[in-house]
DNA sequence: ATTTTATTTTTACAAGATTTTTACAACTTC
DNA sequence: GAAGTTGTAAAAATCTTGTAAAAATAAAAT
């Protein structure tokens, strides 16, 4: 198999040289650029699979080389590298179009997570046609809507919230297998999160209300004691 | 469950015993060195789960430990503990491969909540994996599936507990062979469990409710009387 | 900027589930 | 049949989860 090709734009050289040397640990194929022009340069001489940009650079700034690139390619997946307080909605929301960020200063094992996820998301994406995200799903006696973030059940309709809708994704994608609580925090919430835990019990307990036909005798999640929850489809 | 093992290094011998003491009233286990090179010796030594770094220390600073420990292993999370204006950005940026780090003086809450999220973060990652002994497995008449936590004989369904599973898989991996007391209750219970003896004899009990046929006259898991009980694959 | 509103997180404790222990009958072995 | 071992129901202890309500945060409106 090729190896999958990664972007590297990043103007400190320390950073730079580390995060080349470290990806090519890892087995990828890296090529770095050092300010954003040269950035848009090389990207348009060769073809890459994943790119990570820092935002503050020279030249151009990682925005708007990140809005470039998808004018070029709309699919290839962007990782945006950003300093504590750099605004991050606009970046990774949708005006940019980036897939996700991280913020410096980071370790190592976490950028080598999101890199995996968000390269596994994209393959599997394409792998599958569907994309499963975007349209409606039945999920339970329910059907979710997460594109207006309603959920139907019997004729009452329900609002959802963000993190409800994430959740519900993260069920509906992970049928019939208990989930522990890490792994829903770290699929919800996002791999740093630092808060306590019966934050997910208290989402799980107000999810059922909506859900469920008798939310003290749940049926769709099902606790499993001591594991986690299970989503029966 | 086995503690989670904490390695500390750290010189002032104030923030070393309060750091210490605090972890172990959290309920991992601890050990500690003083200075950088003790601290490799102690590394070398025993297997932890987890290092918290100082970067000041006699002997071997802290960035230099931290790549050493890296060198060993590459997985092991490390969180670094800084004194305000340390360099960070190489810290946990990607030259040295720490996971996290926290700034002097911290709170003992933040540390705890950095611990557990990296933790967690590693957790999640296992977790996540196809690991072969995951899958379902055939026993005796029926199929056992670790990922749902659910049985299946002859039509119908199970709930499994996480101690079922682990008796389950336990004896699935030592087919035929007659396991003492002592060795399942060191694999199931782990090798410090204390509990007096019925303990294993009751779960063997309501697990054959669930995987004989005939509950009183056991098929799959047979006892041997005064050695222990064998599952017949 | 300030207030209002909605959402998310945390706290606190009740309720629940599982696990462990107890107790004793039944069984095995010699 | 005596001594020791095992099966298992039921009580007790321990640990986990449910969830209301308060607090904190974030988002929207003024």
């Amino acid at each position: 198999m090729k190896p999958t090709k990664i972007f590297v734009a990043e103007d400190d050289v320390n950073i730079r040289t580390g995060l080349v040397d470290t990806l090519e640990s890892e087995g990828y194929a890296v090529q770095a650029a050092d300010d954003g022009n040269q950035a848009m340069e090389l990207f348009n001489a060769h073809s890459f699979d994943l790119v990570l940009l820092d935002i503050m650079m020279p030249g151009k700034s990682g925005y708007d080389v990140c809005r470039d690139i998808r004018e070029i390619d709309k699919k290839i997946p962007i990782i945006m590298l950003t300093a504590k307080g750099e605004e991050i909605d606009k970046v990774v929301g949708l005006e940019l179009g980036a897939d996700d960020y991280i913020t410096k200063p980071f370790g190592i094992h976490e950028l080598l997570a999101r890199i995996s996820a968000v390269l596994r998301r994209v393959k599997a994406h394409i792998g599958e046609g569907t994309k499963p995200s975007e349209g409606p799903f039945r999920f339970g006696g329910c059907m979710v809507n997460p594109k207006t973030f309603k959920l139907t059940r019997s004729g009452n309709d329900f609002d959802l919230s963000k993190r409800d809708i994430d959740l519900l994704k993260h069920f509906y994608h992970h049928p019939n297998e208990v989930l522990s609580r890490d792994n829903l925090l770290n699929a919800v919430w996002g791999i740093d999160y630092l808060g306590t835990t019966r934050t997910l019990d208290q989402h799980i307990a107000q999810l059922r209300k909506k859900i469920e036909k008798d939310s003290s005798k749940p049926d769709v999640i099902t606790t499993v004691h001591g594991v986690g929850y299970r989503y029966n489809s």
